[in-house]
DNA sequence: CCACAATGGTTGCAAAACGAAACCAAATAA
DNA sequence: TTATTTGGTTTCGTTTTGCAACCATTGTGG
């Protein structure tokens, strides 16, 4: 009577929220792609309970989203560091944000801007191979042979 | 006591994930992508409690991700279809499956390919306005006023 | 017409996860 | 030495989840 694992599915999105598909994983890794890497600085900016803090660290830092860094400063001092899996999330987390100021309006005064030129992003598509923007009626699901795909996971 | 909720925390991924975070949404939002519209085939190729299920359901109706249409062809029978807004994710959920792919192997049989050409589809990446594909590093956050972020939502 | 099945739900219960606050331990600072 | 900062665990009450059983409406077969 556990909560439902979603690894044994055999659907990469199934095991891609069983890594970060809970109410906080990806919070968290939004937020340590603004910056924050300690374990305080986590907990204020997002007032998530401690131990629920704990446990998500933990659970990022296994699948290899995420790294705890010993820098020993002050006290135990770690930093919890987004790694190259991690940090490949921004597409997802773009995706997100974007999704949510398109159909729930301007919540955020955030905006992201491109470094280099201090413009806007462009929005977050699905491209074919020439960069055509694809919706999901201009694509097909087919299976290893390349059949339509029948249902099921 | 309640589950934190996220609406009020002044962040568009917050709010987005308000909306689709948990579970079980995304992966019945990437079903129906699938051509799943009844109540029992959800069910069925989910794997999910009943109950679950149903609240699942209302609540996307609610948040207007899906609409729930009559079409009284048997016993009581309805449709669940994406609307717009839903279709919308099509975006996140190939951006998770992909990064899945990317992360964790195959472990799907299924592929998508431009229905088109039958090509399969290109990486889904954020972008610049003149289409250069960015990551988190080549990107800055900056308020309204275009002065660099300081840690918040 | 009547029994029966299919669909879409709801209810009740036990197990698990969550949230808040208190508590704990290592290491540095004063 | 004492206090403080940091990261973490424990405890406990509430909520959510998962499963199975049950219910109601609208067909269909006989």
């Amino acid at each position: 009577m556990t909560r439902k694992r979603f690894d044994e599915m055999g659907c990469c999105v199934a095991s891609a929220l069983n890594e970060v598909g809970d109410w906080w994983s990806l919070l968290i890794v939004k937020q340590a792609m603004l910056g924050t890497r300690r374990y305080v600085d986590f907990q204020n900016s997002l007032g998530i309970a401690k131990n629920i803090l704990c446990n998500r660290l933990s659970r990022l830092v296994e699948n290899g989203v995420m790294v705890r860094v010993d820098v020993g400063e002050h006290g135990k001092r770690y930093e919890y560091r987004l790694t190259d899996k991690g940090r490949d999330l921004f597409t997802v987390v773009t995706a997100l944000r974007q999704w949510s100021e398109r159909w729930n309006g301007e919540q955020d005064s955030m905006k992201l801007v491109d470094r280099q030129t201090g413009e806007p992003l462009a929005p977050v598509t699905v491209q074919n191979q020439q960069g055509q923007p694809l919706t999901v009626r201009d694509v097909r699901f087919v299976d290893e042979n390349g059949k339509p795909f029948e249902e099921a996971g």
